[in-house]
RNA sequence: GGCAAGGUAGCUCAGCUGGUUAGAGCGCAGCACUCAUAAUGCUGAGGUCGGGAGUUCAAGUCUCCCCCUUGCUACCA
């Protein structure tokens, strides 16, 4: 009844590439932890799979990031691709190779299929206008302008939202624009940009979607962006850029989100030159390789639109899959920088082991695109009760019976039935590995666990070894206790290689899929040894410490301090004839309602006193119309009219607060009369 | 506001195409065991399955409305 192996497939598996300009946090990681439990399952089952990442090594972010660093962008990402290594080798990632964009191969490929889309007519090109930084001589892209929010009037907001009152605008909207880099004021200019013509690929993309390449929400997701009408795609940015300049387009540059997943090539024809192989293998046409892209749900348009429609128009095969994950929280809550949740790889490695997490993940991760979340506590109970107090137990507890009767296993079962549960579960579990429900493999491993501690503790082997004579029948159940532990460890495996490797050591045997469900008789083993320690809640309160360190680190690097004066620093000094032309009145809220179809947007109606005014103010977060109505306030009573989707907003009323809920008119002491100047 | 995914025991989660008294693990209580890294076993308490209405012989499971959470998205002078 052992299984039959498989077929050797020929597998290539990658994660999204970590961008080089900033520390791994455990969200990277619970894709890596994924990504590599699925290629070690398959590896163990005898694929050929190869497990290809890189740093993604390009973009305006990271030159700006180097210069602030004093370092070339080179040594910067050089530096960040040090530090990822690292971190990845820490967390037990075994990738077969880690490369980066920013080389020899990707410039090579990038060049070879911008050619092919061109040569296809797949790349258009017209001129836009854009913010140009004249100091800097850059370009700049919406987050790189700062300015006063035009709503809400709050200074230093970026170039398409405000972070105060959520208005999103585009960065011509915003009141006294400045350059974040440079602090110039930015001038619009006209450049040339070359585009994808992705609306080409609209019914390619329908189709490939549907193909059973992705998880059918994802499909449904992608589904509203085709029925939208797909955009043509912006992939050329112009220099000073930090990336591979495009062919025969001088001071033209590649989008680094173009030569991206070609580094998922990249990386492996690195690989593959070193080793005498062919990366064409996995990506031409009609290859029989498997692709796999394990990515979060934020890049799924990259994964699932724009890289497709590239692979095939310049005549590559598309991938297998796109496995989208969802996003990590901890304790419930987002990672946040702000409420301190924000982990970073090395906070957890400084304290914890790697393997306690790769299970914890591994129980809970599903095919599904779900958001994960790391509950400490939680954490702790599940990884001692699991791994320490059931599965690594059963070796600890059956061991020393067989060491003491010389250490050589039994050649027979003491329970088949037992035995044919285990035989039974193998498929079963290496079929949740390979859909990636390894919430349910961890399930059923763990049910077998429960199993073979209550017939141990049934049989009671230590009660047997004091009676004469039952030598015979303790050894029996002790080996098949350690035949079962073997088994387990093996399932388990792809989840704890360290752990796994230190059991291979103590039953002095390689761990083999396919071999695990046949015991192991008349055969030798080691003395056990402890495979594994607890998580000491202590460990878990350091790490949080330290990520709250590191938080603290970054932010005294960004701001000196908090609170709304050294949020929004006061604005430069200005005259009183400034002021003066601000002609704010007394007014009377007359009416307040709702307006259909807005979302945070009341009407307004105020009197001025002899005078009406319509005005469309965004604090329907924070009021009641109802509440409103009779109240006076004060509003800017000369601000030109403003032409919104509901009509003409003649004025504004003031408002002070972050936004939402927290949001306060100003409200005139008693006595004050409409239509009365404030000065 | 629109779209999507969720809201099941204290915690983390299963519950397929509707079908007997709603499940698991952890935690908790009691008992047992004391081989084992205070690990293990047995027993038990604990849920009006977010709220309401409806369809049905029968609903956690289908329909509608509402509330809450998360994500994406629009508008927000």
């Amino acid at each position: 009844m052992s299984e039959t192996r498989p077929t050797p497939r020929k597998i290539l598996v990658t994660s999204a590439l970590p961008y080089a300009n900033g520390s791994l946090h455990l969200g990277h990681v619970l894709e890596y932890i994924q990504t590599d439990i699925w290629a070690r399952f398959q590896r163990a089952r005898g694929h050929q799979c190869l497990y290809m990442c890189a740093d993604d090594a390009h973009g305006t972010a990271i030159m700006l990031r180097a210069e602030q660093l004093g370092l070339t962008p080179e040594q910067h990402i050089s530096n960040m691709q040090a530090e990822h290594e690292r971190d990845f080798s820490g967390f037990l990632i075994d990738v077969d190779n880690y490369h980066s964009t920013h080389s020899e191969e990707n410039r090579e490929l990038s060049a070879m299929i911008y050619r092919r889309l061109s040569e296809n007519g797949h790349i258009a090109s017209r001129t836009i206008t854009q913010a140009f930084d004249p100091e800097k001589q850059l370009f700049l892209a919406d987050r790189y302008i700062k300015g006063t929010c035009p709503r809400c009037g709050t200074p230093d907001q970026y170039g398409d939202n405000c972070e105060a009152c959520g208005a999103t605008y585009s960065p011509t909207e915003l009141i006294d624009p400045v350059s974040a880099i440079s602090g110039a004021t930015p001038v619009e200019k006209e450049s040339e940009h070359f585009f994808f013509t992705l609306p080409a690929f609209s019914d390619f993309l329908k189709q490939w979607t549907r193909a059973g390449h992705l998880q059918e929400e994802m499909a449904n997701k992608l589904a509203e962006w085709l029925e939208e009408g797909l955009q043509e795609w912006d992939i050329s940015r112009d220099a000073p850029y930090f990336g591979f300049e495009i062919p025969d387009a001088p001071g033209k540059y590649f989008y680094v989100w173009l030569d991206a997943p070609i580094g998922y090539m990249a990386s492996l024809k690195n690989y593959c030159d070193q080793r005498g192989l062919d990366w064409r293998d996995f990506w031409k046409k009609d290859s029989d390789a498997e692709v796999y892209h394990f990515i979060g749900k934020d890049i799924v348009n990259f994964h699932a639109l724009f890289w497709p429609a590239m692979l095939h128009s310049a005549d590559f095969r598309t991938p297998t899959k796109v496995c989208v994950h969802g996003f990590l929280t901890v304790n419930g809550k987002k990672m946040s920088k702000s409420r301190g949740t924000f982990i970073n790889a090395r906070n957890y490695l400084d304290h914890l082991d790697p393997e306690y997490l790769r299970y914890y993940f591994a129980a809970k991760l599903t095919a599904g695109v779900d958001d994960l979340d790391l509950n400490l506590d939680d954490f702790i109970a599940k990884v001692n009760s699991d791994l320490v107090g059931k599965v690594v137990n059963i070796a600890s507890r059956t061991a020393k019976f067989v060491n003491k009767s010389g250490g050589v296993l039994a050649n027979a079962l003491a329970d088949e039935a037992l035995w044919q549960q285990f035989v039974e579960a193998a498929p079963r579990i290496a079929e949740y590995y390979e859909s990636r429900e390894y919430a349910r493999a961890m399930r059923d491993i763990m049910a077998l666990a429960d199993a073979a501690n209550a017939w141990i503790a049934d049989k009671a082997p230590w009660s047997l070894a004091k009676e004469e004579g039952k030598e015979a029948e303790v050894l029996a159940i002790c080996s098949q206790g350690v035949n079962m532990f073997r088994a387990l460890i093996t399932w388990l495996a792809p989840v704890l290689p360290n752990t796994a490797a230190k059991a291979a050591q103590f039953l002095n045997c390689e761990l083999d899929w396919a071999a695990a469900t046949t015991p192991l008789a008349d055969h030798q083993i080691n003395k056990f040894k402890p495979l594994m320690q607890r998580v000491e809640k202590s460990q878990v309160d350091a790490v949080m410490e330290a990520a709250k360190e590191s938080l603290a680190k970054l932010q005294a690097e960004a701001k000196p301090a908090s609170g709304p004066l050294a949020e929004e620093p006061i604005a430069p000094q200005i005259q009183f004839d400034d002021f003066a032309k601000v002609d704010l009145r007394i007014a009377l809220i007359a009416n307040a309602e709702h307006v259909e179809g807005a979302g945070k947007l009341l009407k307004l109606t105020l009197d001025l006193g002899g005078e009406t005014r319509q005005v469309f103010a965004g604090i329907k977060s924070a009021y009641n119309p109802e509440d409103l109505i009779g109240k006076h306030t004060v509003m800017v009573a000369n601000l030109a009219p403003r032409k919104m989707r509901f009509g003409v907003s003649e004025g504004m009323v003031l408002a002070a607060g972050p936004g939402g809920k927290d949001l306060w008119i100003l409200e005139p002491h008693e006595g004050a009369k409409p239509g009365m100047r404030v000065m």
